[in-house]
DNA sequence: GTTGACCTTCCAATGTTGGCAAGGTTTACA
DNA sequence: TGTAAACCTTGCCAACATTGGAAGGTCAAC
């Protein structure tokens, strides 16, 4: 039994998030207090650690909300589990290969351009120019 | 002399994002025809095709607004334009390699996931722990 | 009993883009 | 000339996750 700021800082999951991750659905509405305070117990802490473990490895909360429900279903399939994060390591890779497209060109572009005072820079005249496509 | 659809056209920036830059002052305010219409010309689709390209080269609106600046200044600085690109490229990785994290670690834990129909899943084990964190 | 630390809800902003609505203008065609 | 389509205008809402603040109620310690 505890309020939302202990809750908060026992999850890593701000009180801010707490109270908007209620709001959108991913967490069922908290109990309250006789004046209306939320307050938690450590199994809903456990949840809130979850949630932030996830948060970390960069899914989004529509996938959290899966997750979840898979979590607390005893008689998943690992395999519903593993699809959708495979599922999220694809969309990681695809972000990685576009920003590292931008590396490259930008690395590429960075490279023949002196870097001095003098105000000739092959960078702005690729932007210039739309990079040739 | 172009309304805004046609230089949303030949600059591939869309007539939305045309106004919301000029809103936010990335753009100067484009002058009007006497009935309110927006007009261009082929001037301005050129620094919305310079705009466009560092877009996607991933640079945010303030970075081009600095980039802009450089462009338009005859007498600038080439040292100045790869400081500035270089400080992205240095944002990129960082970003590629938090996202690479995410992978690694996601990989990791699929790689035990039997994925079939049983309930076990190290996946979910790992979030509930916390990753050990 | 007062002070400070906590809680509550509501509103706004971030950054970039898309969508829709209601209304005015221009263009093309019959 | 009339009209319909295609364009333009502004403005508001939506997304994503998170943070901040304001105004006001509650709790704990001293």
């Amino acid at each position: 039994m505890m309020n939302i700021g202990k809750a908060a800082a026992a999850s890593g999951v701000s009180a801010k998030m707490i109270r908007y991750y209620e709001s959108i659905g991913l967490l069922p509405a908290a109990r309250r207090t006789d004046s209306g305070y939320r307050f938690y117990t450590d199994e809903d802490v456990h949840v809130l650690r979850f949630i932030r473990r996830a948060r970390d490895l960069g899914f989004a909360v529509a996938d959290i909300g899966e997750l979840l429900a898979l979590w607390r279903d005893q008689g998943r399939a690992s395999a519903d589990v593993k699809r959708i994060a495979l599922g999220h390591v694809a969309a990681l890779e695809r972000k990685i290969a576009e920003l590292q497209g931008m590396v490259d060109t930008l690395r590429m572009l960075a490279a023949h351009c002196h870097g001095d005072a003098r105000p000739d820079c092959p960078i702005l005249t690729d932007l210039d120019a739309g990079g040739g496509r």
